[in-house]
DNA sequence: TGGCAAACGGAACAATGTTCCGTATGTTGA
DNA sequence: TCAACATACGGAACATTGTTCCGTTTGCCA
């Protein structure tokens, strides 16, 4: 979005260099479905056929690889947040679905809700972007909801949107199921 | 607690073994409270002044060294779901206090709660020994607050505990409130 | 006290992230 | 078309950490 013209400062990459990294991303998405978004450096450039320093030129971090791989659906969900509050019969309702969106794009990536939480720096502009870009969502849709009376108003998005990070890790496991434990927080949200 | 006495087939160890056992659980402890439980094993043999072989061999895995650290607490810990159930007002809020011990106990041991979800083999023993301790005595809790109608019935105890868990990832970011978050989730368990 | 099994220490190996630089190649100006 | 140069590439090399293995040391018992 920020070169697709004639950039004025960017100065336009080399043919192979956008080639790889279109390959890099299509490898990348594959390697994250396989082996989860942990699955390791080499093995995504040597299904992408680079070398791991082309890996390093164009994603710096595993983030950026995990933003880049994942922006489209991480934006679609972004922008289902106010659709659903014109849409739905009431803000809590509307709260209840959007969160169910990002529960469902969560426990499909595996590893992700994982790497979302972890401290390290590497993740640091993973965790960034998705706050950056769903916690105002989430705001929004909890703020309709507190001005319709029908959640407490001591819950933060960042919180909220955090807790429910944590609460999609380890959603294989067969003997838990993330969604239940989340629709629990939300039922907890309600005044009574 | 197998081999207190003159057991009959264990050999009792030797004088050097024992006292290495204890060193290394110290140094364990200091070591977990100021680097988690992630620290290297490395940092451990050296802190304790033994080799790396040392460890492995008195602690196979990571898990068996964490939960040889936190046995006494997390024991603490199952004993106290009884007698909450005894001497509080109502089951909903024994389970409340409980969940709340449990919460505390997980935020202050930093890298434990993560720890707790990973799948890891190595952590195996360590979840195997969280679950089998602490679920059941979750159960009871749950039974006693269901049987009383104060919450859902469909709630299981090895999912509500594994929720708790991983709500209490990440407890040090000043922006996230474990307690609160599993507040929530508690509130959400009752019948309104 | 001698001998042996137990225990030790740490080198060595494996997996993985990350950096760096010699080489290859796309691009551009003539 | 071609030379020259900046860009990009590949992968060796290094760092970190877990784990194993074996030669050496040491406690224990006869």
């Amino acid at each position: 979005m920020a070169e697709s013209g004639s950039g004025s400062v960017a100065p336009r990459k080399r043919a192979d260099a956008r080639r790889n990294e279109e390959t890099l991303l299509d490898a990348a998405a594959v390697a994250f479905v396989e082996s989860g978004v942990d699955v390791p450096v080499r093995d995504i450039a040597a299904r992408a056929g680079v070398g791991v320093g082309t890996i390093y030129r164009h994603f710096p971090t595993r983030a950026d690889l995990i933003v880049a791989v994942y922006r489209h659906q991480v934006e679609a969900c972004a922008e289902a947040g106010p659709v659903l509050l014109e849409n739905s019969g009431s803000p809590h309702a509307a709260l209840a679905s959007w969160i169910n969106l990002f529960v469902d794009f969560l426990v499909t990536k595996h590893g992700l809700a994982e790497a979302l939480q972890s401290d390290q720096a590497a993740f640091q502009t993973l965790h960034a972007y998705f706050l950056d870009r769903l916690v105002p969502v989430c705001g929004q849709l909890l703020d309709a909801a507190a001005a319709a009376d029908e959640i407490r108003t001591d819950t933060e998005a960042v919180e909220l949107m955090r807790g429910v990070g944590n609460l999609c890790i380890g959603a294989d496991n067969p003997q838990y199921d993330a969604r239940r434990m989340v629709a629990l927080v939300i039922a907890g949200l309600r005044t009574r």
